[in-house]
DNA sequence: ATGTATTCTAAGCAGTAGCTTAGATTGAGT
DNA sequence: ACTCAATCTAAGCTACTGCTTAGAATACAT
């Protein structure tokens, strides 16, 4: 057997997903793709195919990242609502810290394409939400077990709203300050708390 | 004086707009801006000189645009809760139409922009934020005076609240159907409505 | 050591980006 | 009817886009 990959696959897959994090798909080159994943143009397209597939394999990867880090503790088996409280509010000392300015990759994403989409990127990006809204759900459950919200609760309405929430919420980290974020949530949680 | 304009300013202008507003401002190409303005790149650049500038006076028209169209009914002097929640649920028929595909041009944008923003183009995104928050204050204010929503709201908190709210609503425009649009504004008004 | 399948380097491809320019065309003021 | 400043046409500029390719470099199996 021949030479072997002098980079790992993986690492630079992550390299490739912060550097669409932060420009998005249409403003970011393959030129500026090398430069940062740190191999040449040759390995990129031997190792992903071609951008569009890199970026497909980066939005998997970013479902992956963010539920191993950002949404831990939201994928707890047991997690409940004030699990999702304070994941919310810790989401404001992100933003204090500025640490939320890129928002979420996939809501940029959606926002980026056309109506008529690029239907295997709208897949991946369905996939994500569809993973969101699980934990979502699951949270809603849980505490509904545990009675800390009412039993007679429309899940997959407060589920939709939700997701509708946090989408939201990784916008306005673009363009609110951390006071206004904290308004955003401290509202629209007097729905779930009783 | 010499040869007149064959078209007028501020109607390519409004054309401009749409395509913007389909495609975004990276996707948008001044091949496309002129066979969809109908007029040559000559005449882009004379009247608006450039591609970037052009984009700026889009969103200045664009905010016209929504003054006097979709957000009609809120700019009332007198406009109050009820007529807000007319609005959202007048949108959720818009979704169920499909007339909502492209969300709002200033959220893209905003989603569109890196961290580091031009910042030109920031500022206008900015003062389309503080025309809608403008808008929700002056509604909140008369339904307190109304006596549709408690004396004791805290405006500044709810205003933000219900902005955020409007921003999420354009990006799940893009990705929910009707009905999970629906859910969102329901629970979300649940806040609101006392 | 040698053979060889694979990786890496770096140059280059056609297509498109935003923008410019020379010259023909226009039409109101005289 | 003529002037002339502004408009429009169409070609072309450089830079960059995603992607490809020929050839040198590598490292495992023999």
């Amino acid at each position: 057997m021949p030479r072997v990959k002098a980079y790992d696959k993986d690492l630079v897959l992550e390299k490739a997903m912060n550097v669409f994090w932060i420009h998005g798909y249409g403003n970011t080159s393959v030129r500026l793709l090398e430069k940062e994943m740190g191999i040449n143009q040759f390995s990129i397209y031997s190792s992903f195919l071609n951008k569009k597939n890199l970026f497909i394999e980066t939005l998997r990867k970013y479902r992956e990242h963010a539920g191993q880090s950002l949404f831990s503790s939201l994928r707890k088996r047991n997690a409940g609502i004030n699990d999702l409280k304070e994941f919310l509010y810790g989401f404001v000392e992100l933003v204090r810290q500025g640490k939320a300015r890129n928002g979420c990759l996939v809501v940029n994403t959606t926002s980026e394409m056309d109506a008529a989409t690029d239907p295997d990127i709208a897949v991946e990006l369905q996939k994500y939400f569809v993973f969101v809204q699980g934990m979502i759900r699951n949270i809603l459950l849980n505490s509904i077990q545990a009675g800390d919200v009412s039993p007679d609760t429309d899940v997959e309405k407060y589920s939709n709203y939700l997701l509708g929430l946090m989408q939201g919420l990784s916008v306005i980290a673009k363009n609110m300050n951390e006071k206004q974020v904290a308004d955003y949530i401290s509202v629209a949680l007097l729905n779930i708390e009783e």
